[in-house]
DNA sequence: GCGGTAAATTATG
DNA sequence: CATAATTTACCGC
């Protein structure tokens, strides 16, 4: 079930199954992504409902406010481990930016950086479910699976530049 | 400080 | 089992 939502950045595809938000994809297309066929249709009331948070949360990010309300997320598509870091990435404040390796640690895998990497990766849901969070140790993005300019624009968009170099701006 | 190589963790073929 | 993914640590320059 999708639906497109229109932003001052783009028009954004976001798709429904009966237990909630299951994928957000960017105007480029970037992040398309496999998603299951057998995926249950939501009902009329519950599809409406949920694109509207979500229409209005995403316009709340691209004008940099932070949403009051999100969508239920259906994560039964993401492995465990996967759940947990996404999990974890909603608990980042907004403006707060984390590094793989503070995301590992937070998970119980000090060095698992690279895991919680991947895992981020994996994420079907950029914006809301904040990826764009999480940078590397270095104070570098290092990479983003829809091109690294979205991660920086939305990271400037709510104001969190990168911590350890923001005095280097201009 | 920068670039290359090795290591660590989970997911996927 | 081998390879890949949004990394980190170490070594040499």
């Amino acid at each position: 079930m999708k639906a497109n939502v229109e932003t001052c950045l783009g028009l954004f595809e976001v798709t429904f199954s009966s237990k909630g938000l299951v994928s957000v994809v960017f105007p480029n297309g970037e992040n398309e992504r496999m998603l299951p066929n057998d995926l249950e249709f939501p009902s009329k009331e519950d599809f409406e409902l949920w694109l509207g948070i979500t229409s209005r949360a995403l316009r709340n990010f691209m004008e940099g406010i932070e949403p009051s309300e999100l969508p239920p997320f259906d994560l039964s598509l993401g492995t465990p481990f996967q759940q947990e870091v996404w999990n974890k990435l909603l608990e980042i404040q907004w403006g707060e930016v984390w590094t793989y390796a503070r995301l590992g640690r937070e998970l119980g895998k000090p060095n698992g950086a690279r895991a919680a990497g991947s895992a981020c990766g994996a994420n079907p849901i950029p914006v809301l479910i904040p990826c764009h969070r999480v940078l590397s140790s270095s104070g570098g993005l290092c990479g983003f699976t829809a091109g690294l300019p979205w991660k920086q624009r939305l990271l400037e968009l709510e104001g969190a530049w990168l911590p350890l170099k923001s005095a280097s701006a201009a």
